[in-house]
DNA sequence: AACCGGATGTTATAACATATCAAGCGCGAA
DNA sequence: TTCGCGCTTGATATGTTATAACATCCGGTT
C-alpha cells in the first residue's frame, strides 16, 4: 500500500468514491451519515489536507449547518470512530482517511513546508514498538505515528 | 534498551542522577539549566508521568517561581530542546525524558487506565515507516510514535 | 399517544498555547 | 568602566483547541 498524498490525482473522482464507499459502509452498518457527517466528510476529502475542527466549523456555519464548536467536533468525532477520517495529533487536526475500506493502523508524512499529509499504513503492533509493548505486558489499543519532516517538492523549494 | 515506566524502581536515586546529567550536559555544552528550568525537570521527573503544562505551572507557581502560563512553556520549549523531556502529543502533555544521554527517538506506551507512560526508543526511519517515506522522497525530522492501550497492573484491574 | 434513543441546538467554559512588549542580567568588546 | 548584545524573565492579553451541560427535536416502537 503506498503512501496517498505527495502525487497529483484525480481528485473529484476520488472524492466521490470515497464518499460514496462511506455510505455503503453506513448503510451496511447502521450508521447514521447525516447531512452534517456527510458534508464534514466532503469538505475533508476536497480539501485533502489536515483540517483544523474551526477551519472545519468556518465552513459548515457558512452553509448554515451550524455555528458552534461542538457540531464540527461531534462530526468529527463520528468520522473519526467509524473510520472515514483520522486525528493528526502532533497538529491537532483531522483528515479524511485515504485507505477507507480497509482496516488500518494508519501512518502519517507531515511536511512543514507545505503543510501537505501522506497516508500510509504500518502493520499494527509491528517492530520494535510492539516488541517493547509485549515485553512490558502492554496491550495496544490504537497507535499514533507522525513523522515531521520535508516533502519532495519543499525539499526543493529549500535547495 | 527496555521500556521504562511500568516497573518499580528507586525513584529517588532516578530523580537525582538524571537531574545530575542534565547540570552535566548543560555545563558541556553552554546551555544555561536555570532555576525555573531546573525545578522545571526536578518536577516532570518527581511526578514520574505526563504532566499538563499548566499542572507543571500550578506546581512552580506554588514556589513563586512564575505564575503565567509562558513560565511553563518556555521552562517545557527549553527542556524539550534540550532532550531532557518529551511532548506526548496524544495527551498535550510533557514527561521527563528516561533516556537521558542517548540520542534517540522516543516511543511511549500509553496507559488509559492510570494514564502512565513508558518510554521506549525506536531506530529512527525503521520498518515500514521509513520504507514508505524513502518511497515517496520524503525526509523524517522528526517522529511521533505513541501508543495507547493498557499497562499489565490496569489489565488485571479491568479482569 | 407515550416513550426512547440518537442527533442536534445552544450557552458557557475548560484546557492548551502563543504574541508582544518591557525589564533585568551576564558578559565580552570598545 | 561602560556600552551594547543576547538570553532570560515578567506581565498582560489573546488566540486556539476541546468539552460540559442541558434543552430540544425527530423518527421508530409499544
Amino acid at each position: 500500500m503506498p503512501a496517498i498524498g505527495f502525487e497529483h490525482h484525480d481528485h473529484a473522482a476520488c472524492v466521490r468514491t470515497t464518499l460514496d464507499k462511506a455510505e455503503a459502509h453506513c448503510a451496511a452498518t447502521g450508521l447514521r451519515l447525516t447531512p452534517v457527517r456527510r458534508r464534514a466528510l466532503e469538505i475533508l476529502l476536497a480539501k485533502h489536507r489536515a483540517l483544523g475542527a474551526y477551519d472545519l466549523l468556518e465552513v459548515l456555519a457558512a452553509e448554515g449547518l451550524g455555528a458552534q464548536p461542538p457540531v464540527a467536533y461531534r462530526a468529527l468525532d463520528f468520522l473519526v470512530k467509524a473510520g472515514f477520517a483520522h486525528k493528526i495529533e502532533a497538529l491537532n487536526a483531522y483528515i479524511a482517511c485515504a485507505h477507507l475500506g480497509s482496516d488500518h493502523a494508519p501512518a502519517f508524512l507531515i511536511c512543514r513546508g507545505c503543510n501537505s499529509v501522506a497516508e500510509t499504513d504500518m502493520a499494527p503492533a509491528q517492530g520494535r514498538l510492539g516488541a517493547a509493548a509485549r515485553a512490558a505486558g502492554f496491550i495496544i489499543e490504537r497507535t499514533v505515528v507522525e513523522a515531521e519532516g520535508l516533502c519532495p517538492e519543499c525539499q526543493e523549494d529549500a535547495a
